[in-house]
DNA sequence: TTTTTACGTCAGCCATGTTGACACAAATAT
DNA sequence: ATATTTGTGTCAACATGGCTGACGTAAAAA
């Protein structure tokens, strides 16, 4: 408020561009998630449901740890909405080759479909964004956004590395 | 899949781009809401009642039904949370002067406290990512997350306009 | 053989979203 | 002047998706 009365503060932009930097944050992901959520409202499904279904269809053969681990919740939680999915037919488990205990997920023909027209979505609206901002923009999107991410997932947008060399299943 | 035998196809490196940018909005957003959230947990309150005090602080003597168009939600679900900080002090309502029905919000010192603590956190994140990442990055950065917002919102971040040559109160 | 790990389940709670219906005062339109 | 629309609030009921805590089982690892 002090900067408003001296006008000159250069902290005041700061904070004001950092400002943005929040909305920006919250007015993208509310504007991104809003279709997706409407298409699963339909058939029942929510939010939740889709995260899964995404990072089921992007690590095929995930384990439930894994999966876990990506999406910060408790197995409780995730329980409630895989064994949804496995009993509605869009994701199969099968168990782990060298590790029995594992439940390999993956998507089911039905999974891959309505993954398909989730993501297709959000793909299209990123694209949108991308082509009208150009490559060098976007470059700098990247690198802001991994900037913002903790450290532990930033490997993750490294060029991409083939799972299997890295997690065993 | 077809991709990946060919291996040469630019349409297979497009996906990726893109599904790396669905990624990049899950994670960030995901470690963005991460802290302010542990710390609203300790004095009982959620992420809810963090969007009000954010958009109230940032726009002081806001309406209730702007506050509803920002996010999106009913005004019975507005309502059970700004009813609360209300009622513990965090948020004024005054009537508005040209039209008497509106409630026009604002933070209480104890509010500002609380707003700056929250987005404290979520400043310095943002501050230490567009740091990292230059200048033309954040430039960058900006366009692309104006793309992924809705065509209605973008001129919310056009050089910032006086609320009040806009709108009445 | 013991311990740890991967996974699952039951039960209950909380936060935050939804719809629908109703109410009232104030502003606006006819 | 009266009728309608608008801004706000409230009650009630329900859904989703988080959480904790407790307990169980099979398989792997120590």
């Amino acid at each position: 408020m002090a900067d408003v009365k001296t006008g000159v503060n250069p902290l005041f932009l700061r904070e004001e561009e950092l400002r943005q930097g929040i909305e920006l944050l919250f007015y993208a992901y509310r504007d991104f998630t809003s279709e997706p959520d409407a298409i699963l409202g339909k058939i029942g499904l929510g939010r939740a449901h889709h995260r899964v279904i995404y990072f089921v269809g992007r690590n095929p053969a995930i384990t439930v740890t894994e999966l876990l681990s990506i999406l910060r919740i408790t197995k409780q939680s995730l329980s409630r909405v895989l064994s949804e999915l496995v009993r509605l037919g869009f994701v199969t488990q099968r168990p782990g080759t060298r590790d029995r205990r594992q439940r390999l997920l993956e998507l089911t023909e039905k999974g891959i479909d309505l993954e398909r027209q989730l993501s297709e979505n959000q793909r299209q609206r990123i694209a949108r964004a991308y082509r009208k901002a150009g490559a060098v923009a976007v470059e700098g999107f990247r690198e802001v956004m991994l900037g913002i991410i903790d450290d532990e997932d930033r490997p993750k947008f490294s060029a991409r590395i083939d799972r299997a060399a890295t997690t065993k299943r």
